[in-house]
DNA sequence: CTAGCTGCAAACCTTTTGCCCGTCA
DNA sequence: TGACGGGCAAAAGGTTTGCAGCTAG
């Protein structure tokens, strides 16, 4: 039954299979291109990425498989304003997402207070805290000294408790 | 030309009027709907509230008066899923949403730790903070004991720094 | 009098679905 | 082969817009 499988499986692919879901080419292919993306694409984007590796891929099946892989756990569907959901695999422990106005860009980070500061707060109001959703909407910080070019702006990625 | 005006106008009718929007029957009509609502209604709740006190309104002009408002910093688009968007008045000082995702209600709260801590991390991540979205979703936490009924489950309303 | 509003209906956009054919297991 | 997945196009659901007539100022 295993075949020679699983071996040029992408991640996503991989636990796919482990959710007893049937593998055909679309969903390859679709599992790929999540599994490859390190930002956080809209369906439209997923699709184009899809479209490029194999033409045989419709919107529609984008929109069905994403739904499919949410509901498995295997993805998490995030609204940063724009109309479009978008969508990241999941992963381990909390991170949030700061939102850089101008260019779109989306950058993750860690806060561990955060969680518990969360349930405190939802318990003080007699809940209990299901999920919550935070967002930072910001500018770049003008750069202090011209020391710098506009190509140093992505120096602040690899400081700071930020993820990838 | 201003006649006895603006004696019956609403807290947002008035507001209007301040930022030189021409005051139409209907523009009036939504303005009060706006200043009595103590929840943050979408759209169509609120073109049902206006049609009560007036049909001549059309969901088109409402639409375009929210917008009109939100432009103007008078109402805050909110975001709580669900597909549609919800309105709020502009307040003073943040306040953030728990969304009881069981009745869909929304209890408002403060948390003065909140911003700041939302400024520091944007600054650590190189960024000046513009604004930001927190939302908590959870259940309403089973009482305790039997000596309340269900008509009891706003009880919780009045403590913990709870706004309205 | 005229810039600005409104109603109506059509247009838009993203996402979902029905139907029927194709395919993985 | 049989249950499940996919393509296509139509449908949904929320929101915006073009146009022609109306109105506040």
């Amino acid at each position: 039954m295993v075949a020679a499988g699983d071996a040029m499986e992408s991640r996503i692919g991989r636990m796919c299979i482990e959710r007893g879901l049937k593998m055909t080419g679309q969903r390859r292919v679709i599992a790929r291109v999540l599994s490859e993306a390190a930002d956080h694409p809209d369906v439209e984007e997923l699709y184009r990425r899809a479209a490029t590796l194999d033409s045989r891929i419709s919107v529609a099946t984008v929109y069905r498989t994403v739904r499919l892989l949410e509901e498995k756990g295997i993805l998490e569907r995030r609204d940063f304003g724009g109309g479009r959901a978008r969508y990241e695999a999941t992963e381990e422990g909390d991170h949030y997402h700061l939102i850089d106005v101008d260019t779109g860009k989306v950058v993750e980070f860690e806060d561990a207070e955060h969680a518990a500061l969360m349930h405190r707060i939802a318990e003080r109001l007699g809940f209990d805290l299901v999920s919550h959703r935070l967002e930072l909407f910001a500018r770049r910080k003008p750069a202090p000294v011209a020391a710098d070019d506009g190509a140093g702006l992505q120096a602040a990625d690899s400081k700071n408790g930020l993820r990838r």
